[in-house]
RNA sequence: GGUCGGGUGGCCGAGAGGCGAGGCAAGGGACUGCAAAUCCCUCUACACGGGUUCAAAUCCCGUCCCGACCUCCA
């Protein structure tokens, strides 16, 4: 089997990944900044990784996966403060809704999901070192600035230049206290009825998600295989987190991913468009399995163009595969055991080329459909076992326990011999060839959701998804 | 202005020098009492203009168009 190719947004190249450490592999993702719902862009950022997590973990790998939160940021104080709610409570909320979210898109629980608040000894520390050594500077006013034109290297991953940088909005002319305009903050001194937190430099609250680098370090370690996150944190967020880092002596992260938005009329998502659509209003219309396989569809460095339409045409191809996966199971009597084939995780190990890897999916299923037709147990059963092992590595297995209904008035059985009586009374007319009648039963049952279909084994039924 | 992506058939979406991924839709067919489900067949493409090459969707040059980032967006 060929090794793991992966992009790294520094070099703009794919590339053979070879972990720090034989067998284990450490990733650090950038989580939510919980200000608001999720949307299904973020959603999309997390079931990428989730993907990547799943394909290591398949691979052999020990994974360390820290995904953080961040729980302290100028948007929450803002929002908090427009709902008249204290700010911890406003995180709080949306902190649940995220991890509710995930949840219903089968995203894994990360190793560990550390809270920015919970880590201002490590920022302080880290603070500490760059004062110390240089890199940083503490004005006077409460801030703490990290000094870009001391910096060894600076925008490695954006590829820009310093001058060529935009002015900085936020140096307000002559107030700034900073040597350069584009010196950026680690740390913000609080402004009066502000959460602070106390520092040998002035209460204040963390600065250019500092959280991120000192809480790497604390779970990660100097150095660390992958950081990931959205396109759209390259610039400033993560050359801001190599600044930080690599200032403090760090070797940081060895590989970086990100992954592309979900988009809307080419128009990226965002609430300040508008034009978000909160994952919450998606599984409304679709369940979470289906919303995974959708955001999970597209190559995660690949734009998705979000519609309805394409939504409801890839819920419904989901169908297709989950209701083959449930005649193979019926016919073997037993759940097809996952087998990731060759060309699957070919598709895998190639920067997780998903889209090519559906395309085995739609080989295996039309194989498999014809195996159906021809009783042929072995050609059913391989069938079924690679898409059953392609879709465990999507964290899209329909027999995935996550996806069980846990409601536990579970009627499948009673509803089974209810159904299985109006069958039989429509088989006897079809034999008496009074099609009206039993047509009449199909339906009547169709109208409760219950869809028959004849097969050469007799009828089947099913009960339609929500659409 | 700087930086980075992208333009592939009716639609979505891979590929990155030579064998036309795959899906959806459409049309035809098989099966069926009719359906449903399933299978088979058919169709169409690489934004534009040059160039390199035996061979270009793929490499080079130029043009047009779309998008993103440029100090707290996934």
């Amino acid at each position: 089997m060929s090794a793991l190719n992966l992009y790294d947004t520094a070099t703009r190249e794919v590339g053979v990944f070879t972990p720090l450490k034989s067998g284990e592999v450490s990733i650090y993702v950038c989580g939510a900044t919980v200000q608001a719902s999720p949307h299904i862009g973020h959603i999309r950022s997390a079931v990428n990784f989730d993907i990547l997590r799943r394909w290591l973990m398949h691979s052999g790998f020990e994974v360390s996966f820290i995904r953080n939160v961040t729980d302290i940021d100028d948007k929450i104080l803002q929002k908090a403060a427009q709902e008249k709610t204290p700010w911890w409570a406003h995180a709080m909320k949306y902190e649940r809704e995220f991890t509710a979210a995930f949840s219903a898109l089968n995203v894994l629980p990360p190793t560990y999901e550390p809270r920015a608040t919970g880590h201002i000894t490590q920022m302080i520390e880290l603070m500490q070192i760059l004062i110390d050594n240089g890199s940083a500077y503490a004005p006077g006013n409460g801030d703490v600035y990290l000094e870009v034109r001391k910096l060894q290297r600076y925008l490695v991953l954006s590829g820009q230049r310093i001058d060529d940088l935009m002015p900085a909005a936020d140096t307000d002319g002559a107030i700034s206290m900073k040597r350069d305009p584009r010196d950026f903050a680690l740390w913000k001194a609080a402004k009066p009825g502000e959460p602070s937190w106390p520092t040998p430099w002035g209460a204040g609250r963390p600065g250019w998600h500092l959280e991120c680098s000192a809480m790497a370090h604390t779970y990660l370690g100097e150095s660390f295989d992958i950081h990931g996150g959205g396109l759209d944190l390259i610039f400033p967020h993560h050359e801001n987190e190599i600044a930080q880092s690599e200032a403090a002596g760090y070797g940081f992260a060895k590989r970086w991913l990100h992954n592309a938005w979900v988009t809307q009329s080419g128009e990226k998502m965002s609430k300040s468009l508008g034009n978000s659509l909160l994952v919450e209003t998606i599984l409304e219309r679709v369940r979470g399995i289906e919303l995974r396989w959708y955001l999970g569809s597209a190559h995660y460095r690949s734009m998705l163009e979000y519609s309805e339409s394409a939504l409801d045409e890839s819920a419904v191809a989901f169908r297709r595969i989950e209701a083959f996966l449930k005649r193979a199971t019926e016919m073997m009597g037993e759940l097809p055991t996952p087998i990731v084939s060759d060309a699957f995780s070919a598709a895998m190990n190639d920067d997780l080329a998903v889209p090519t890897g559906l395309a085995t999916i739609s080989e295996n299923l039309r194989t498999g459909n014809q195996g159906i037709t021809d009783a042929d147990h072995v050609v059913v059963s391989k069938s079924a076992s690679e898409i059953r092992g392609a879709l465990g590595i999507l964290g899209c297995d329909p027999c995935d326990s996550h996806f069980e209904d846990k409601s536990g008035n579970d009627m499948t059985h009673a509803m089974d011999g209810v159904v299985k009586l109006a069958l039989q009374e429509r088989a006897s007319a079809r034999e008496r060839k009074d099609f009206k009648a039993s047509d009449a039963i199909r339906d009547g049952l169709l109208a409760l959701g219950i869809t028959i279909e004849d097969t050469a084994q007799g009828p089947r039924w099913s009960i339609m998804e929500k659409s």
